[in-house]
DNA sequence: TATATAATTAGACAAATATCTAAATATGGC
DNA sequence: GCCATATTTAGATATTTGTCTAATTATATA
């Protein structure tokens, strides 16, 4: 749950789960879309393979990230959770 | 959303609003939870009110905090629409 | 009105984070 | 094998963040 909200912080990274939602995408791509050098986007990709939010393999030369929903499930799971209960005990 | 998961991207404020899920508390009564002085616990409490997911009234001396969830559905929307359309491309 | 208690605000500071440039490590094609 | 391209790693740096102590504000009560 740390990973994931740590990863998920970032409007970087956010913006890149969003464009991996359409299709899988190499670094190259989601490197062109930000005005920010490829160096950065490896990192923020990194840190979402940390969190398991995304997945990388290798093509050759390129590498294609995919977005990975398993974690984000849980997440559902937590937030849910918070909403649930507290709507039970409603003033 | 930016400020919604920068709130969340605490572990001492995610369990804050668990225990607000429970109930209605106080400051003193959140921070007696903690092992960290009152002003680190107002910091976050303060945090979690700009991001709109808890609200405060006074009751004389004390401030009573309460979860709101309005934001919450918001970013279960998100995290559904990235699951969602995700599972329709599946591989 | 003076004192105690609850909470916030201010200011300082160490640690974490996001970014960059430069260098390193594949891989592919000539 | 050499050069170009794709990506990652390393190292530097400015900004943000979480925490503390000290001071302030607000309320209750003796």
């Amino acid at each position: 749950m740390n990973l994931l909200f740590k990863a998920l912080r970032d409007p970087t990274r956010r913006r890149i789960l969003e464009m991996l939602k359409e299709r899988d995408l190499t670094v190259g791509e989601i490197s062109d879309a930000f005005a920010m050098t490829t160096p950065s986007i490896s990192y923020h990709l990194d840190l979402l393979k940390h969190a398991q939010l995304v997945s990388a393999r290798k093509n050759g030369q390129f590498v294609t990230y995919s977005l990975e929903t398993t974690v984000l499930d849980e997440s559902l799971g937590w937030i849910l959770d918070l909403i649930k209960k507290r709507k039970g005990k409603r003033k």
